[in-house]
DNA sequence: TTGAAAGCGCTAACAA
DNA sequence: TTGTTAGCGCTTTCAA
């Protein structure tokens, strides 16, 4: 790019050429009242014609006001949250404001360091996945704040925004008891994740209303992770069972992993077993089957998210809980046995 | 968060505790030589203690360097744009800057607002994928500017990074004919687009230097998408044909589409048909079988096209035109005809 | 080695 | 309605 280095316009440039004062020319810019419109058309046209752009810089000194947010995620490189940040950036910029995107990787320290940068760069505000367990770090941000995600119900006086946990569960169970399967087994994250308690709990209260025992379900534990979900499908098989299977698995890639392990013990899903995810992620649609899941809502956890934070800014803390609601895509892995078997009551589990 | 609003402690307010001057303050912190050792030493015990912290924006403003980079992309929720973001971004925190990202959604008008933005903000410098034909608005920019992706072509005098096409192309072909496919049909995108050229003049190089005659390889078009994909690969099938079916598909998505039209008409990939792809995203992992690609350096661009940034900024023009090398991802979806039929030599294409 | 003072570009209080 | 003035927090001459 040639950049034409010559110094930039600045506010004086325009005053001085619609021969007014540097006020003047401020007041028009900005669209206060108390101005002629002719003062002000002359002040517009004198700052096209020098080609000025307002100094954000200057004013965020000035004002107080930066106009910058900062976004402090774990991975823009995972779906999920590259829609959350999509959401985010295009509801800043729809705010005329900017977005200062950082990726934590789980990293308590580098989620500090981020944090710290963001105070440097004097953003208005900050939304936040937060890693680190310590309020320490989360309250020496001293700016206004809206976290994402599970783990912010540790910090009760935070604006939170996520995932309906408890709703999604829903969703996904009532689905798999409309195909006819009515005791799934469970795939689980590590018995150390908040996000597990939630789910499970979530579970608990969907069967005591169907009046099925949760204790009949079987679950397995796995990493979040595709060998994970591997593991833990290739456990499951292992058991001894009678007929169809189906598993809901606390997440994608889990599930993802599932699917593998079904292949790999020559069995077909959806024929021998079928799979229900958790998240939404764009590979579950390119799997084979594609993969059924109750899709969390990123990018509009995203919008939201910066929406609580302007209201954080403005001191207008309404909403300091928010869960947006989640919903199924049905992607072609869950047979339907609800043909096979019509009305089929809770409690003949066929696990 | 309890939000402590009050007023931030500033240079003035080290310089006081200290007992010294904003100025020598100010020196003691930013690493001046011309101060003693005990001076620094009273300066920055007095910063830790009364919190001070840099207000980067008045330094932005001072020093005519805000320690901002933009980062303009057409959408973060693609895999590719994702990697190439997490790449800048590790770049410029490690450079101790921050990146303020956008996506265009591969529209010129966005992009042209987005950069205004990014100049209001006063970034040092800009990373852009640049969508809009028009050198208009990229030339208006007027800051250090690197461009990412094949359509950088059009502007000469700006640096670029981008993928190494040609190499990418050569170890696809490479890597189809060690597997013993020598004349692969290919699937291409539109012919308006930029990188199909590209593409297309690679393979008749490869062919070229190999003895084949590039005019032999069957050819069809489509978006650069899943649906793309499935129809060319449709017609494809439609062809007549002797024995097994090789595609090179100029994207991942078209070939996740191709996948799905091999099955759609009762065959099995990689059995019946082999297919390559080309980019690498995750998804294609997943898919069964898995696609084997060529994968772009996401990441490496990312991290390459902030160094070239930093170059631009500091007036260091060196490299100008950057190509990163692509690796192969051999998941499955390739069949392997070279045992079969050993030492098979170009020219006998199956097509 | 340190301090005093100017000024980056802008906005906001106060005068006119 | 407009102009004048005083900073926002910092770096950077220029003197001391």
């Amino acid at each position: 790019m040639g950049p034409r280095r010559t110094r930039r316009p600045t506010i004086i440039d325009v005053a001085e050429r619609a021969g007014v004062s540097k006020s003047t020319a401020a007041r028009a810019l900005t669209g206060s009242s108390n101005i002629t419109e002719e003062t002000r058309d002359r002040v517009v046209k004198a700052a096209e014609a020098v080609g000025y752009e307002r100094n954000h810089l200057a004013v965020g000194m000035r004002s107080g006001r930066s106009g910058m947010l900062g976004l402090v995620i774990p991975d823009i490189t995972n779906p999920f949250w590259a829609d959350v940040a999509r959401g985010a950036q295009d509801r800043a910029v729809k705010a005329g404001a900017s977005l200062l995107v950082f990726s934590s990787d789980w990293n308590p320290e580098a989620e500090a360091a981020h944090l710290r940068t963001l105070r440097r760069a004097r953003v208005d505000g900050a939304v936040v996945n937060p890693v680190s367990d310590s309020f320490e770090d989360l309250d020496r941000f001293g700016l206004p704040c809206v976290f994402i995600g599970s783990s912010a119900e540790r910090f009760p006086d935070v604006s939170s925004v996520g995932s309906d946990i408890a709703q999604a569960v829903r969703v996904g169970l009532d689905h798999l008891v409309s195909r006819g399967h009515v005791t799934p087994a469970l795939i689980l994250g590590p018995k150390s994740r908040l996000a597990r308690a939630r789910f499970l709990r979530a579970v608990h209260e969907h069967c005591v209303e169907r009046d099925v025992d949760p204790a009949v379900l079987a679950i397995e534990d796995g990493e979040y992770t595709v060998e994970g979900g591997r593991e833990a499908m290739k456990r499951l098989l292992a058991q001894p069972r009678v007929g169809h299977l189906a598993v809901f698995a606390a997440n994608d890639m889990m599930a993802l992993g599932a699917m593998m392990a079904v292949r790999d013990a020559g069995l077909d899903c959806p024929r021998d077993v079928s799979i229900l995810g958790f998240d939404g992620i764009p590979s579950g649609e390119f799997a084979w089957p594609g993969l059924t899941t109750v899709a969390k809502p990123g990018r509009d956890i995203g919008e939201r998210a910066i929406e609580c934070l302007f209201d954080e800014i403005d001191h207008k803390p309404e909403h300091r809980r928010v869960y947006m609601p989640c919903r199924l895509l049905e992607r072609g892995s869950l047979a339907d046995l609800s043909a096979a078997a019509p009305k089929r009551m809770a409690g003949a589990g066929r696990i």
